[in-house]
DNA sequence: TGTATACTCTCCCCCAATAGGAGAGTCAAG
DNA sequence: CTTGACTCTCCTATTGGGGGAGAGTATACA
């Protein structure tokens, strides 16, 4: 035994490390840092400190953020500078990446502590940020009385085409307002079906676009208190510094005495509103503004 | 069967509210969201439209950053307004935490491709950024010659100090130069103890503090190389805006022809130093800069 | 009525990077 | 020889689900 080969025992060398044992272990295990030597008959792994500059990049490239696979692919191939500094842009845009989500997200978090400030009760509702994907539909638009049930006949007229040919996918109708004034609005009510039919006038077949960033409220009970999911959703606008970017759909997840996705009955005004369960959906963006917290 | 009781499967209800069926099939386990209905035959589960605000509730709390266990909580305890602000608060702190992490992450990588910067072969060096934990020593303070081997028979002197008291801790020895000037240099070399002595002049006994950012470089051969390690820690402390905040300190984990922590021989010059290992702390500090990436 | 297809169920394993602990064996000192 | 500190392997748990197997179910169509 030459002894410059002496060794330490698994604790000392985590020790001087400043590793807890168990990582060096699961070190072995993944093959990152193999013990100099073990013994065969008890296990025992035995370290030397010639090894503290390996372990030290291994922590050092962890500390960057490189998983312990990456770690490991860095230390065996030898990369040459210029493919070690591209991996090291990569990460750099990742990291750049995470911290702009944790931005929004403490946005979000402010914005719901400036809407529960000087309130009493608990919100009522929870505005919700998500992409909506594109989807086919039929629809028909028409500038109507805004208090007449003229949405209800309608989404009857576009139902009973899709029914004809049998293409209703299994996704709940929607409506978009395009211009409202004075008691009258200019309304489009949209069917979703699952293939591309021969659309017949009135009624369109197009494809109504993705939105990647859709802000969506649920509204469950009468259509007369809608207007208060309007306002939960602007006042959240308003404390998140965003600006809707497109029309508000309405979609209907329950209304009337039926389901959504299926078809509409003519008791669609009877009373039951107390049940309807109604979502907002609106496209929204960022209010431009300097932001400090990247480069 | 009331009509409004009428129930989605789970697939429809997951695409109407847009997350995975796992999800709700995780979420049922946890007892998060329930189903209204199970077939106790089938074991199909059946969700109403009237979920969708809870759901939407959850999804809102979980983008906030609780875990799904604080969501549970947040929604079965009645909590005050008051209350869960500031639980919401408290979230706050961690993912402001969380950022400035990620900040720091991101300082370590741009210092890191700075310094790989017009370089062709790779580095030798790695800095790891570390808390070191405050420790009982033996030490003994002179000013000696730089070149001598003063070092060793000072190390000698306290090895033998502490041997006698069997109050050796398992870590390695270390050195500071407190002052240095023309070949002189202002030296104390320190031996950790695992209890207090009592010491004897010039032999003192205490509480070597811990740092909570000790840069450390590691060093593999000659101590004539051991410039290249300076030289590459302050090249590193220039890319990442650190100044030093204190001595540096410099562990022999490998040294003459004796592993740290046992006693040093006679030897001590004998040229087998390509087996050297080296540790070099910098205690540091970030350099004081206006910060925009936080309020 | 049979069948094809889409849907759903439970159960099990997988991810990353460890931490904690059980139960057994080992080392060093007194 | 004992005691205490150390080490070993193996198992489990963490978070928030994803993927897939194998079996059963609902629904539309012929």
């Amino acid at each position: 035994m030459d002894i410059f080969q002496q060794t330490f025992r698994i604790g000392e060398f985590a020790r001087f490390a400043r590793v807890t044992i168990k990582m060096l272990r699961y070190y072995d295990r993944l093959g990152l840092l193999r013990p100099v030597a073990v013994d065969p008959e008890t296990n025992y792994r035995y370290y030397s400190a010639e090894q503290l500059p390996r372990l030290n990049r291994i922590i050092a490239l962890k500390d960057l953020g490189f998983s312990l696979d990456q770690v490991a692919e860095i230390l065996e191939e030898g990369f040459t500078n210029e493919e070690l500094k591209g991996m090291l842009k990569f990460k750099r845009q990742e990291i750049v990446k995470q911290i702009a989500t944790e931005q929004e997200r403490l946005n979000l978090l402010e914005a719901h502590l400036k809407q529960l400030d000087g309130k009493a009760e608990p919100l009522r509702y929870d505005v919700v940020v998500r992409p909506v994907a594109e989807q086919l539909i039929a629809s028909v638009r028409r500038v109507i009385s805004d208090h007449s049930n003229e949405v209800g006949s309608l989404f009857d007229t576009v139902e009973t085409f899709v029914a004809k040919f049998n293409a209703r996918a299994k996704l709940p109708p929607l409506a978009i307002a395009h211009h409202r004034a004075e008691d009258r609005v200019d309304a489009e009510v949209m069917v979703p079906v699952d293939r591309a039919i021969t659309p017949e006038p009135p009624i369109q077949i197009y494809r109504l676009p993705a939105v990647d960033q859709m802000a969506c409220v649920v509204h469950h009970g009468s259509y007369c208190d809608l207007k208060r999911a309007y306002e939960a959703f602007f006042e959240w606008a308003a404390a998140s510094e965003v600006q809707t970017a497109g029309h508000t759909r309405v979609v209907y997840l329950r209304f009337g005495a039926t389901e959504v996705g299926y078809h509409l009955p003519a008791s669609f005004v009877t009373d039951n509103s107390e049940k309807y369960v109604t979502e907002l959906q609106f496209p929204i963006k960022k209010v431009p503004k300097n932001d400090h917290s990247l480069t």
